[in-house]
DNA sequence: CGAAAGGCTCTTTTT
DNA sequence: GAGCCTTTCG
């Protein structure tokens, strides 16, 4: 094998650079991913580096995935000692083995999402505020800033200056309580308490440090600063740390990720070596420059210099449609129209979009002309009920005190014990400083206490909860003996939930969901039992979106921008390219956050090879109401001589293709009937009430300039939907 | 006391 | 349009 056959100079040098800091800033379609697997496996065969002495970090599973296997093909299966995953993967392995060192129980479990965002709203009633005036979601995003900063809720409260930190603070201090006494983690924690792991005990960290030689992090960019500090502590022996990045395409600032920890690479470690990838493999000519248009309005920025030898291509196509069911319709006809060309198959194109809502309206226009698509819903499969249920009675048996799990699982299926029930339950559990699991057994089982610190339930109620006590552990006392499906039918069979899913609404469907769950866990069945267990659940919680994306299958992929980061498709649709959608109207008042959305629309665009349509409508159903919306301030930043907006891509008429219009000329000329002064009062469904600062005739129309309340618009009449307010 | 039906709010992106 | 919460009915 030739390590380095193909590899241009620069990639070369990243490569081979194996003494000391690597900073490798790599463009889009630059080779980033051949760069990493080649270096590691320059490490194991040029180099002779057992791969057991290698960490390499990536930002999905999946990435780590496709990383092992053509590791596999180059290197062989010795790769398999290799360390590979995400970081939260990572450190969950870490503290599962060395956790106890700061009082994390081996068998903890992992909340997702929705785990966290419950916990946290029990902490907020259970501290005396109500959930309804602190949005659980507002205050999970605070706690997870914190922890992404590796505060802890002391160190939070002392650097608290507002009333809502103070809040956020007491809540924290809770929701941590919370955590322990169900024995689970939240994402945040498993990278802070690997931090803290690490600070605490020098000689568990001497261990860590003194296995990894070399140290590799992709999406290097998208690291927050606990990330930055577990690869600084782990790599301060042997300093070979290699990190790969590309500013341009930092997303994740929302999730806390912090674009200067590339800076402080460069400041931590003054004799890195700094490679830049520059030249482009994967897009035309006119696409990378079309992209560059685009990212080079950021001020926040370096500008570098990407070129390619890539054919010119044809330009980006900018279109109009009147609706957003005639946008998808346009996106499928003018897939059919290719494909009918011979030019692609439907597996080389890609519809992309800023929110998940908007998937929905291309997907039905997918079913109605059957046109072969697949969502990337990765996650959203492992958010089902029937699936989160499942998961839930697995957790259970891991872990008997995980109490959003038990709550989980006790009434379902439906036992007869309601919200009152559980609720008695939970507060006498709380009371006396028990887990639910603990009470129940408390309950089941000593006569001798005082009645009178026992709830009362009736002798329905008590049999039914002592049965369920008994279902579980019955199953929890056979778990050491089964295997993780063995354990999953048991499960099933215990709980009686496959006849309770079969009889309710799709549950055909749902059955083949739980059987769907069930072939990951055959993944594990070779595992003895525990060990098992806690793969499985481990790997069922930190899932990423794109993780059960499958390219090879030949259908249009429909996906968020955030989760096309790192893909390429010949062709590449974006949808919603509106103000308020792309760019959102969340960033409107940050300007950070608005070079954000810019950098999400130029990841979406160099992920086309060949063709790019940037498409928009005029009018669009959000929440229901139907809006007009302005086209994104980004399609100004691309010169006209490198879009078109009409013709080229549709030379025969289909008799799907809506009417299509570019969106620099009038769509639908309407006949004034409103003439404004400067200084008049009027309404916009978007925007408000707002003033008219200027009056602009223009050919048959005019540009009204308005201040509304917090922003000033220029306006077209024509489509603005001015209401004159007397 | 539990299950089903209607009214309310809020809509970004996700390990 | 959906999920969550509250109310109402059995």
């Amino acid at each position: 094998m030739d390590v380095f056959a193909s590899l241009n100079p620069p990639q070369r040098e990243a490569v081979e650079s194996i003494d000391g800091p690597v900073l490798i800033l790599a463009g889009p379609g630059s080779g980033k991913t051949r760069v990493i697997t080649h270096r590691v496996a320059y490490l194991v065969k040029l180099c002779g580096i057992n791969p057991y002495h290698i960490m390499a970090v990536t930002f999905t599973n999946k990435a780590a995935r496709e990383m092992e296997e053509r590791l596999n093909l180059l290197v062989g299966s010795s790769i398999k000692d290799l360390t590979l995953g995400t970081f939260h993967a990572i450190c969950a392995r870490i503290l599962r083995r060395d956790g106890e060192a700061v009082a994390v129980d081996s068998r903890f479990v992992i909340n997702d999402r929705s785990d966290q965002i419950s916990l946290i709203k029990r902490g907020i009633q259970e501290t005396g505020f109500d959930p309804k005036q602190y949005v659980p979601e507002a205050i999970a995003s605070a706690i997870s800033a914190a922890k992404s900063h590796m505060l802890d809720p002391m160190e939070y409260r002392e650097t608290s200056h507002s009333y809502f930190e103070e809040v956020v603070g007491r809540v924290y201090e809770h929701y941590q309580q919370l955590l322990k006494e169900s024995n689970s983690l939240d994402f945040d924690d498993l990278l802070m308490k690997t931090v803290q792991l690490f600070r605490k005990n020098p000689k568990v960290l001497s261990r860590y440090q003194s296995r990894y030689w070399h140290l590799l992090v992709d999406e290097f960019q998208d690291t927050n600063i606990v990330q930055y500090e577990l690869i600084k502590l782990l790599g301060s022996k042997y300093r070979n740390i290699c990190v790969v990045g590309d500013p341009d395409q930092s997303i994740y600032s929302w999730r806390f990720a912090d674009l200067r920890n590339i800076l402080s690479f460069e400041k931590d470690y003054p004799d890195t070596k700094l490679v830049l990838l520059e030249e482009n493999y994967r897009s035309t000519k006119m696409i990378l420059e079309t992209a560059s248009h685009i990212i080079s309005a950021n001020q926040q920025r370096k500008s570098k210099d990407l070129w390619t030898n890539n054919d010119t291509g044809e330009p980006v196509a900018v279109v109009e449609t009147y609706t957003e069911q005639e946008e998808a319709q346009f996106v499928v006809s003018e897939i059919e129209r290719l494909v009918d060309l011979g030019e692609y198959n439907h597996g080389d194109c890609a519809a992309m979009y800023r929110t998940n809502a908007q998937s929905r309206a291309l997907e039905e226009a997918f079913l109605r002309y059957g046109t072969p698509y697949k969502l990337v819903v990765g996650t959203r499969f492992y958010e089902r009920r029937e699936i989160k249920d499942i998961v839930a009675y697995l957790r259970l048996m891991q872990n008997p005190d995980d109490a959003i799990s038990l709550f989980r699982t006790i009434n379902v299926p439906q036992r007869g014990i309601g919200q009152q029930t559980q609720a008695k339950l939970s507060g006498w559990a709380k009371s006396i400083n028990a887990s639910p699991y603990q009470a129940l057994h408390l309950l089941a089982n000593s006569e001798t206490k005082e009645p009178t610190e026992k709830p009362y339930f009736n002798s329905r109620t008590s049999r039914i909860l002592t049965d369920y006590l008994k279902m579980v552990e019955d199953i929890i006392a056979r778990s050491s003996e089964l295997n993780t499906v063995e354990l999953f039918d048991l499960v099933i069979e215990r709980s009686g939930y496959k006849e309770y899913i079969l009889s309710g609404q799709d549950g055909e469907e749902r059955w083949d969901n739980v059987m769907e769950l069930r072939t990951v866990a055959q993944d594990y069945h070779y595992l003895n039992p525990s060990e098992g267990l806690a793969a499985f659940l481990d790997r069922v919680t930190l899932i990423s979106d794109v993780d059960g994306y499958d390219e090879s299958i030949p259908a249009v992929t429909l996906i968020t921008l955030h989760q096309a980061k790192g893909l390429e498709f010949p062709v590449v649709f974006i949808v919603g390219m509106e103000e308020g959608l792309l760019p959102h109207i969340r960033s409107f008042d940050d300007p950070a956050q608005m070079e954000e959305e810019r950098r999400l629309c130029y990841v979406g665009i160099t992920r086309a090879k060949e063709k790019v349509y940037l498409v928009h409508a005029f009018r669009r159903n959000l929440m229901g109401r139907s809006m007009v919306g302005q086209p994104s301030r980004f399609l100004s930043d691309i010169p006209s001589y490198q879009t078109a907006t009409s013709g080229w891509w549709q030379e025969e008429e289909s008799p799907l293709t809506p009417s299509i219009h570019s969106w620099n000329k009038v769509l639908v000329p309407q006949p004034i009937e409103m003439e404004l002064k400067v200084g008049d009062h009027v309404h916009h469904s978007q925007f408000g009430d707002g003033i008219v600062v200027s009056y602009q005739p223009v050919n048959n129309d005019a540009e009204v300039v308005v201040a509304f309340n917090g922003a000033v618009k220029k306006l077209l009449l024509s489509f603005a939907c001015l209401e004159k307010l007397e």
